[in-house]
DNA sequence: TTGATTATCTAATATTATTAGATTATTATC
DNA sequence: GATAATAATCTAATAATATTAGATAATCAA
């Protein structure tokens, strides 16, 4: 009795994707994933080096399903409609995929090259976006920096119960966008 | 040969704390705190509601620190100033005790009456040090959301090598925190 | 000094990650 | 189509962890 499951290494990261998702991404286990698959355990050894090597390529497809989606969402758009549309994007991935969301932010223990593309990639779509503002090379950097900070920062507390407040959370992010996007208009420098 | 450790649950803490920041608060575990601390493992279960309880107590530990060290940053100053050196704290806490840091992060499983105490100071401390503003207090407690979620993000990704590019960090988080002012003179809105 | 309390221990169970090596299913070769 | 090679999966075993139960020894109160 062992008719083969018919495992693959992109079948095994979108079931553990989806545990991540339900579940949390602390409480993966190998355990768990295989169960969920329908085999033993040591199984999922010959397609992955152990739970961190799982974890790793569990990132990455995360990362490169982020980057597609923050692709998407900036296509024929230009200036604060692009960044707007940025964030919106963002914050929408993480309340879709928590589990997503957070594996995206832990890097590989190894500097993965495919993790360096997407990390890259992402990066680019979001300089593309602040093209309308002419701003130099290092004012974009910093300027994807601030706009990565504030979107995770909220989406972060937002998701871990950091907000206890009966204050509309949406508010709040439409003034921190506001913010940002005053700051690139250089109402103030 | 059982000479009495002369535990206590502020003892433990300690070391728990040490342990994370060394260590990280993932890797934080009974036996390896037992080990620190010269005695077995279920020894902690006498102080302790097992491993969830004593990472709970460490976080309600945590933020009562960052919270004494958020009112000591914010004596004397006011308006700006007293923003820049909430967050300067707010940052310099979390490079000084990563460990402590993801534990305040992390909201105990049964919202404690110390937690809930220790997280409305730190509201609290931040809202009195935003007065100068002369802000509505559903302003105020956006602007605490905002100076929150700008910090945490960007400490944040800095902590887990979120930022790859060899552009200084500390820039960005002077832009963010110039945003952050620029909003709060209502320059913009 | 004795008895009660309590801090700590040992022993045992359950769960997990992981490695090694056996077995069975598929594929390639003749 | 039979057989050999390959590859997917399994069983078995080890080590580490959290946790519970109950025994023991140190301290404290009378």
């Amino acid at each position: 009795m062992n008719a083969r499951a018919g495992l693959d290494r992109k079948k095994i990261v979108q079931a553990a994707a989806a545990l991540a998702d339900e579940d949390g991404l602390n409480t993966l286990s190998m355990a768990a994933l295989a169960s969920r698959l329908g085999v033993r355990a040591p199984t999922l050894y010959h397609y992955f080096d152990g739970l961190n090597g799982l974890k790793s390529a569990l990132s990455i497809a995360a990362l490169e399903d982020l980057s597609a989606r923050l692709g998407r969402a900036v296509m024929g758009k230009a200036g604060d409609e692009a960044v707007l549309s940025l964030a919106h994007s963002l914050r929408s991935f993480a309340h879709e995929h928590p589990g997503l969301y957070d594996a995206v932010q832990r890097a590989p223990d190894d500097a993965d090259p495919a993790w360096q593309a997407a990390g890259q990639e992402t990066v680019e779509i979001m300089v593309r976006a602040l093209s309308a503002y002419e701003l130099t090379q290092d004012d974009a950097l910093h300027a994807v920096r601030m706009l990565r900070s504030i979107v995770h920062g909220f989406v972060s507390l937002e998701l871990h119960g950091g907000f206890g407040l009966p204050l509309d959370v949406d508010e709040t992010f439409r003034r921190l966008l506001a913010a940002l996007l005053a700051y690139l208009h250089g109402t103030d420098r």
